[in-house]
DNA sequence: GGTTGATCTAGAGCGCGCTCTAGTTCCTAA
DNA sequence: TTAGGAACTAGAGCGCGCTCTAGATCAACC
């Protein structure tokens, strides 16, 4: 995927606060995330012990995020990770960890489709009850409650 | 054992454990549920105290289900319930909960085709370096991990 | 009558994914 | 030089949605 536009000219040194902002996480959840391995590599610090976040890491953060946002486990995100981390050899297996998720993302999407149907239909009929003024039927325990 | 559904000769009265069945929860979801106040009407008791589902109760809990799937937290299906429990009237209020529902439901398949997208692009990238036994590449910072 | 299994209540516990606190240190700008 | 804000660590806390436990009762069957 190509990179996203950037309205920032790569200044290849971030604060935790501009990585927050640029990754939607909070300044809190990235040194969770952290703390708990999702990370690929070592943050840098500055002297003073401050993280500095590259620009490789924001875009690492983006795809968590898009994954997180989809309903992966930080456990997976951190097995992800691991095998990232490990290094070339182990695409077979990274394949099949995205590969399994991307069934899993399916499978929601086809889940939610079949509710918006019936959020739909119910909706139409209150409409139309609405619309009409009364509402006779809504009572009846075999009708749309 | 009461009839098993399918031609539904109205049974009329089903145990906790046969509700559990039909509609997915568990047993213990379905207590947890009444205690919260998320079913229209209060659920009839035998003489032992054993609870007693009508048929009107596992069509309402099956829209619980459908609607829980679908994000929707358990505060806003106790309002509904409550709107519903209270009788006609106020069928403006109930089309407005469900349709702000829907209106998540559909951001939510949106982010999640968006989610898919990126999976089936990496998924793609990752096949090909398989496909071909190396992996050049994938180390680059600016390329995928 | 006795055993077995489903159900009962009240309430504690849990897994997840952060979020927040406390107390301190670092950095920048005036 | 000093004030203020941003960041630091370790660890506690929280919101959600159940899930499970304990100890008792009920109901069906041998």
């Amino acid at each position: 995927m190509p990179p996203l536009p950037s309205s920032h000219p790569a200044p290849t040194s971030l604060t935790i606060g501009e990585t927050a902002r640029r990754t939607g996480l909070s300044v809190h959840a990235l040194r969770f995330y952290e703390r708990e391995g999702l990370l690929v590599g070592p943050v840098e610090r500055t002297a003073g012990g401050r993280r500095r976040y590259a620009e490789a890491d924001v875009d690492w953060l983006r795809i968590c995020v898009k994954l997180r946002e989809s309903g992966m486990p930080l456990a997976d995100l951190k097995r992800f990770a691991e095998l990232v981390r490990r290094g070339p050899g182990n695409e077979a297996e990274r394949l099949e960890l995205l590969d399994a998720h991307r069934h899993r993302v399916e499978a929601q999407i086809r889940a939610l489709e079949e509710c918006r149907s019936l959020i739909a239909w119910k909706v139409g009929v209150y409409a139309d009850h609405v619309a009409r003024g009364k509402a006779e039927g809504l009572w009846d325990p075999t009708g749309p409650r």
